[in-house]
DNA sequence: GCCTGTGAACGGCTTCACAGCG
DNA sequence: CGCTGTGAAGCCGTTCACAGGC
């Protein structure tokens, strides 16, 4: 996956053009938790990520009636090594029991709590197309905790039609109905021209995460959160490999060919 | 973000435990290009991503007629710095003119060449759910080159039905079905419990890449690619920079209490 | 003078390996 | 003795800064 992310925004780091803000403030206001005082915030990224996973599969171990797992069998479930869980898993705190493992109670508490999902989040889906359709069907979204609340297009034929049991919102209404909702995360599932002007509308709407599907690459103020999904990258991506794996096979017959009498260098099935 | 990957499997690294292949295979073959041979085959899979976008916001730029492009603006309409543009770019060969810049046209040539879309993908859609549907109707998938020429499902009620134009195949064809229509690119969109037994089949099927939309780790062997579209993890960690931001929101009115005197520590605006 | 291409420095994530504790 | 928790090492991707050409 890929997650668009911005600029790192160090502190301290001179940005390529400074923002109107910065200029006509001439008084800084501290709007990020010194390095010294952050309180376990060194999560990183990728990491956060992976919680998530071992959250699903503890959620399903724990239907199972798994009372404990060890990092080991965990790891093996979560399709990461042992060393790396236990890695993301010391990020969160010391929830384990030495020699014995962890308890999976425990363990979906604890990361609950740290990726926020104590709290409901909102979710407002724009662009009610064949995938606005299909996410606002997912009815509650993924594990509980994301009810989508509004949903918005610009189409007047769409214009309060119940899709998923919502009706559809129109597009210019989107400040005051996010607002009213109180929406934390913003789906964009426009057609690409859309997608920006969307984005900017939400973020005027006072919304800070957002989830873009459409394949643009969306400019967002410092303090707004995207993560994208993009189908045509994951493709091409996969197509990389499929190209890469053609080249190796050519190149490796002629090896195996040359070196038919020798052994040669490590084994590994291919089909 | 993120994507499925398996441990490196890396030339001469001691796995963690010697597979059955290994252990009855007196005679081994070479299965991956010698790192010496290796024909700039190190293009980081971070790049490959980001290749993939720069190709479509130069697609967009041709279009709209420009011949050229420096990577100050290649890169500002990718989202990215021009250092890491320019090393992307370096990883596939040194297309550009100093002084000047990028061809537009040759760059889109070299990056499709690289990314192996001078070929067709054909993509074979699993589980014509809400989601199935939304992507079948995508019809030819984006930028072309990755046709849609199967669909599946369990359904009885749904074979047959035609779905974006091609009807729904029974998933017991798997096999026969890819086989015939060499399918490369297998797309996963069932619910979660069968996901599993899908990839199986697909791989028995000599599918070698997988696009996973499903909540699930799929345990596939090491020749198949596999990357996964996460809703739930996408919305989760979007979910923990919420709370982040919730936290340093309170961290920072104490602090700006506490400091309300004097200097602290940088501008940005967090509003 | 300007912009590309790239070695080198840097930083962050991953892996290792073992100390620490039940 | 087993398994967690973690400092340290290693590795890989990003950023820097400047040499190299046009």
């Amino acid at each position: 996956m890929a997650a668009q992310r911005g600029q790192r925004n160090g502190v301290g780091v001179t940005p390529p053009a400074p923002t109107a803000a910065e200029i006509t403030t001439p008084i800084p206001r501290v709007t990020e938790v010194p390095a010294a005082r952050e309180r376990a915030r060194a999560i990183p990224e990728a990491a956060v990520a992976r919680l998530a996973v071992y959250l699903r599969v503890l959620s399903g171990m724990q239907e199972h009636g798994s009372g404990t797992v060890s990092s080991e069998e965990l790891a093996a479930a979560a399709g990461v090594n042992s060393a790396k869980l236990r890695k993301d898993l010391s990020y969160i705190g010391s929830y384990g029991t030495r020699g014995v493992g962890y308890e999976v109670a425990v363990l979906i508490e604890e990361i609950e709590r740290i990726l926020g999902l104590t709290r409901k989040h909102s979710v407002a889906v724009v662009g009610i197309g064949n995938l606005g359709h299909a996410l606002a069907n997912y009815g509650g979204f993924p594990g509980r905790g994301f009810p989508v609340t509004a949903l918005f297009d610009v189409d007047p034929d769409l214009v309060g039609v119940p899709v998923g049991g919502l009706p559809v919102g129109h597009i210019d209404d989107i400040a005051r109905v996010c607002a009213e909702r109180e929406v934390s995360i913003g789906v964009i599932a426009t057609p690409p021209p859309a997608a920006q002007a969307v984005c900017d509308r939400l973020v005027s709407a006072g919304v800070q995460c957002i989830l873009n599907f459409a394949p643009v690459v969306l400019q967002v103020p410092d303090h707004v959160e995207v993560r994208k999904v993009d189908l045509a990258v994951e493709l091409q991506v996969l197509s990389f490999h499929v190209a890469r794996r053609a080249d190796n096979a050519a190149v490796l017959a002629e090896a195996n060919g040359r070196a038919a009498n020798g052994r040669a260098v490590d084994g590994m099935v291919v089909s």
